[in-house]
DNA sequence: CCATGGTCACTTTTT
DNA sequence: GTGACCATGG
């Protein structure tokens, strides 16, 4: 008899529960009927179809609140499940926000992958693990594939890694371990893909490692296997929500099905006109299907769209409208008021750019009788990553503030990845790639000879790295001052594992922690290893090892331009440590938590990729690079078809219906595209804008012509195309200063233009250093702004706030 | 063993 | 244009 079952008894209709179901429920005021409808039918599976903007995260807290309130669940009996951390956090605090501040946090609430680390951690052994594995990210996942690859000989230039990653990936979203891969799928990477997925499967577990992928595999497959696992989870977990239905893929679903097939009660929430992660595996059948998975299932719409202009979504609709198989729904809204979609071409991506740059400023100190508006209340929506470059260029150069989301993140830089490597390392022995990754950083003499004869060493002896690198040194398999250096590492690493006071008692995996302790907060005792007292905090510990492992010492040797930034960044690591109670508890927040929102406070421009502006709103959006073949995408086109189209599309209505008051489309005659110019078709998508919704502008001065004969003659674009002439003044000019610009640049940094009546603390001949550019030297100087020749990106201008004087600098 | 320079392929989108 | 990877030479 589990203690599951106990809990059952216990919570009846306890006094608590009573009293709560007595409380008032504010939370419900201000809903719209279709609103309260899918909060108020609590039992039974419900499907939301909730549109964009439609107030579906408000939906969706007032139910968990509904849910608590009545006395249905407790905080830690409902599972509510989130793709991102964003979405998860956003909920848990309007959660908290509703329910009064009291409220113990819902430690089921979160991403499918941070939920699936919980249970799995507790689970571990039933998969072949330890409770203590690592969560490899893609970067540790390629390189072990890559070794694989290499292991059976496979011409890596045809067969990519990287491909086979992909594959993998597919197979997993399916659910699909290797044993189960379909004989249709036998052909994959040169038939030898089933194969070395189960060659990479048996690695990762001697690694006591997992990849994205297996943490929903692993307990989709437990789940199966262990009934009785199974049973005590579903009998937990009361009420089941899930948010972004129409992104689960088959694994999710399969995981989702299992656990609430007991009681159904089941809350998907979803738009399928907001599918894009199809490439992702994510089946958009799951949403069409829900009715047929789950008879009986209350479907509700949530179609009032509390967030823009009419004119805003009836271009949505208008462009969405194209696509076939919908579940439909027609959003509408109450304002009346508003600006139409604005339309713009431009002559290149630099042109467009700069054109925004002007835009976002003019807005944000209030123009045409509009409102000053924030910048942080305005976003560029990029299709792909690439398109970030020109706008963080100009808006550089211009000096106007901006934050990319999603960008590079912190944790995926290499001295942060090493630094880790060697935390996980002490942190987990059996983590071969960590070791890999540090053995001969810094040079420690180290090369390929001494490397293979430490796997060879680790091989033969059937055990981990650092034990085949201790073996090899006792049996004087090494000589040189390669020996004697690894010593030192293997020492310092044993040192440091008794420093952090390893393991002393193992996992606590009985059943007994699921007694009712209200301090338990439902956490079944995941993953609670009992520790020694420490003789030193984790976070004294790595700096330790980033010193005596002469890490830190090899970025101070160094003097390159980037060398100062990544001891900056080593140290950010460490204080980030402060807020985790450990290094263990550090290495999972790291590769599950990717987001890294540090922001010093000011207001800023978004630029992020429509993909991550999902779930967000601004007031002003702008969607450039509308050009067939970027977007909608070629790759995707080819790669999926009609589906792949309608997905774009998708993409398309997504960006649009981001905007609350103004929407601005753009795109170019002419882009750069792998280092060559090619001209461009405006995309088909911009014909599918109602053009009545929908106003052209003309674009300040200059035209990107040459390129109009061979466009269509019927739509919007053309009206783009007809505000413009060839022989247009700004046509002119602009011929005039594009040929000005490639001769002239290289005289003016030859011969540079000082200013002798700007204030500035800055002299021709300084060294500085730019955060993007690195370090240059200073070649002109015009006001506020620097020419400066830069020893890696060129000559650029930049605000001279932007840069810092560096002294001492190398040379 | 390691630093350098040349070649190549590449760009969707991410937990 | 950029970054990853390889071959060459010190």
């Amino acid at each position: 008899m589990s203690s599951f079952d106990e809990m059952d008894a216990f919570e009846g209709a306890s006094l608590s529960a009573r009293a709560m179901a007595a409380r008032p429920q504010p939370y419900l005021d201000g809903l719209n009927p279709a609103q309260r409808a899918a909060v108020e039918q609590m039992d039974g599976p419900v499907l939301m179809l909730a549109g964009a903007g439609t107030g579906k995260t408000r939906a969706l807290t007032a139910r968990i609140v509904h849910l608590m309130v009545t006395g249905r669940a407790r905080p830690n009996e409902v599972l509510a499940v989130t793709f991102t951390n964003k979405a998860a956090r956003e909920m848990k605090n309007r959660v908290g926000q509703m329910l009064g501040q009291q409220v113990e946090g819902m430690p089921w609430l979160g991403t499918f992958h941070a939920i699936c680390v919980k249970l799995l951690r507790r689970h571990a052994e039933l998969a072949g693990l330890k409770s203590n594995f690592t969560i490899l990210d893609t970067d540790d996942q390629l390189r072990l594939l890559k070794q694989l690859v290499a292991a059976e000989g496979i011409d890596d230039k045809r067969w990519p890694a990287r491909m086979l990653a992909g594959i993998i990936d597919g197979w997993k979203n399916r659910a699909l371990t290797p044993d189960k891969v379909p004989a249709a799928d036998a052909g994959h990477y040169n038939h030898r893909g089933t194969e070395i997925y189960a060659q990479y499967q048996k690695r990762l577990i001697e690694l006591n490692a997992v990849d994205f992928g297996d943490l929903l595999l692993h307990m989709v497959t437990i789940f199966q296997k262990f009934p009785d696992v199974l049973g005590q989870y579903q009998r937990w977990f009361k009420y089941i929500l899930v948010d972004e239905y129409q992104d689960t893929n088959v694994a999710q679903y399969l995981w989702l099905r299992l656990l609430a097939q007991g009681h159904r009660n089941v809350c998907c929430v979803g738009d399928d006109d907001q599918s894009i992660y199809g490439w992702r595996g994510a089946e958009v059948g799951n949403i069409l299907r829900f009715e047929k998975d789950f008879p009986g299932a209350h479907v509700v719409r949530l179609e009032q769209n509390y967030r823009s202009t009419p004119h805003i979504l009836a271009a949505a609709s208008g462009v969405i409208a194209g696509n076939e198989g919908r579940l439909g729904k027609t959003l509408w809204t109450e304002e009346t008021e508003g600006e139409k979609v604005r339309l713009i071409g431009h002559w290149d991506g630099e042109e467009e750019a700069r054109w925004i740059g002007d835009e976002v400023e003019a807005m944000q100190r209030g123009t045409r009788g509009m409102d000053a508006m924030s910048l942080d209340g305005m976003a560029i929506l990029v299709r792909a990553s690439h398109q970030m470059r020109a706008f963080e260029d100009r808006f550089l150069t211009i000096g106007l503030p901006y934050r990319v989301i999603g960008g590079p993140r912190f944790y995926e830089r290499l001295e942060i990845r090493d630094a880790m490597a060697y935390f996980r390392v002490v942190t987990s022995p059996d983590d071969d790639l960590a070791f890999e990754r540090i053995v001969n950083t810094p040079k420690r003499g180290l090369g390929n000879v001494a490397q293979q004869k430490i796997q060879r060493s680790a091989r033969e002896h059937g055990t981990n790295l650092v034990e085949g690198a201790r073996i090899l040194l006792a049996d004087a398999g090494l000589g040189g001052k390669g020996a004697a250096q690894l010593r030192l590492l293997v020492e310092g690493i044993d040192r440091w594992s008794a420093m952090l006071r390893g393991p002393v008692v193992e996992a606590i995996n009985d059943d007994s922690v699921l007694e009712d302790d209200p301090q338990d907060q439902g956490n079944f005792g995941v993953g609670r290893i009992e520790y020694g007292p420490p003789e030193v905090s984790h976070v004294e510990l790595a700096q330790i090892i980033l010193d005596e492992s002469g890490y830190t010492g090899m970025w101070q040797n160094e003097k390159t331009p980037e060398a100062p930034g990544r001891l900056e960044n080593l140290k950010e690591l460490v204080k980030a440590l402060e807020q985790f109670e450990n290094l263990q508890g550090f290495l999972e927040h790291v590769s599950l938590i990717m987001d890294n929102e540090s922001d010093d406070g000011g207001a800023k421009v978004s630029i992020m990729t429509l993909h991550a502006a999902k779930g967000l709103e601004f007031p002003a959006v702008f969607l450039p690079g509308w050009e067939d073949g970027l977007f909608p995408s070629q790759r995707s086109m080819d790669e999926s078809g009609i589906k792949g189209l309608e997905e774009e599309r998708r993409l398309a209505y997504v960006g649009i219906t981001r905007a609350e008051q103004l929407c601005t489309i753009s795109f170019v005659g002419n882009r750069m595209v792998f280092g060559q110019w090619q001209s461009a078709m405006p995309s088909r998508f911009i014909d599918e804008l109602p053009q009545e919704h929908v106003e052209v502008l003309t674009p300040p001065g200059l035209y990107g012509g040459g390129f109009g004969a061979a466009m269509p003659k019927s739509n919007l674009y053309q009206k783009a195309a007809d505000a413009n002439v060839y022989n247009s003044p700004g046509w002119r000019r602009l011929q005039a200063r594009s040929s000005e610009r490639g001769v002239s640049q290289p005289q003016e940094s030859r011969n540079p233009v000082i200013d002798m009546t700007a204030v500035s603390s800055f002299s021709v001949g300084d060294r500085v250093f730019h955060q993007k550019f690195g370090y240059g030297e200073i070649s002109g100087i015009e006001g506020d702004k620097l020419e400066v020749a830069f020893d890696k990106a060129g000559v650029k201008k930049v605000v001279s706030r932007f840069v810092s004087t560096s002294d001492d600098v190398p040379f």
